[in-house]
DNA sequence: GCAAGACTGAAAAAGGTCTTCAATATATAT
DNA sequence: ATATATATTGAAGACCTTTTTCAGTCTTGC
């Protein structure tokens, strides 16, 4: 079953108030978010998980029997560009950002059993990390913080 | 240029003492640091920054004209596995680690404009995320923290 | 309306990693 | 020492991930 596939469930609304939250935001901001964009930021919502590209890719043909990877790879792009998505670097995927209001540079916990990955909603680590960074003389820009292990309701199971 | 070809400099001697520290770790854990994997890490050791899969690949073609991606691939799992190199996830790069005898999670430091990257040898942050991993009933297993800017050298420059 | 810039389609290539199977070498247990 | 099991390497290839390029289309601002 693909991460798509999902009976509805709690997180439908959440996915719904999100998008919209994201068209909010980028009409104020003067961006434009294409159908294209708005549809690989749905799917992303959807999933409530990250994603890889080409499950995105697969899923935009549907629609889009034409798509290409750039297709996909540019409308990551824009959305990772204006913070309403993130890439997780150790296992190249993506996920929607719950509150793309307020940039914020969180740790990722990755379950490596149901592969759900939630952010830490804390800057203490980000300003630590800062700290340190510039304490050495590193001007820091951009951080990837990244924790592997078993989620909680893995652990039970 | 290369990162390989660079004259001597003051870190040749950490590189050769970082190799037979790892010959002497493997030895006492009885590790098979066979000749092929010696070389990666000494190639590693050598570059004294972060070195892509294949430019590794293409310089251990120079003494294994049949080295295949799997024959690099293969040597670097061995030498993660065992703590002796980390790979940067942001950057699909492997760099030596400069104190293997320790077993740590440390954040590195990646200059954008002269990609070095350092460890910042502290346990406070991993501490600190592992403390609010837990704290959300998760149970952590490994860590990526890597921060991407400019380092002091470049920015005086 | 027109020029400049932004976005998309399409084809291809580059970059990164893993699977598989066979061959060889090393370690273990008789 | 020999046979067996295990670990390592060679070789071919596939698969996954990301980018480049060029041309065409759509928006935006003048």
């Amino acid at each position: 079953m693909s991460v798509f596939s999902h009976k509805p469930h709690h997180h439908d609304h959440d996915a719904e108030r999100f998008v919209s939250e994201v068209v909010r935001a980028s009409r104020e901001r003067g961006l434009r978010l294409t159908p294209l964009r708005r549809e690989v930021l749905e799917l992303l919502a959807q999933a409530d998980k990250p994603v890889k590209a080409y499950d995105l890719l697969e899923r935009l043909r549907d629609r889009h029997g034409n798509a290409a990877p750039p297709t996909v790879y540019r409308a990551l792009d824009f959305l990772l560009e204006h913070g309403f998505i993130h890439k997780l670097e150790s296992i190249n995927a993506f996920v929607y950002c719950p509150h793309p209001a307020d940039s914020h540079q969180v740790p990722f916990l990755i379950c490596d059993v149901c592969s759900s990955a939630v952010e830490v909603c804390d800057e203490r680590v980000a300003e630590l990390i800062s700290a340190q960074a510039r304490a050495l003389g590193f001007k820091p820009q951009g951080q990837t913080l990244e924790v592997h292990g078993v989620c909680s309701d893995c652990r039970e199971a």
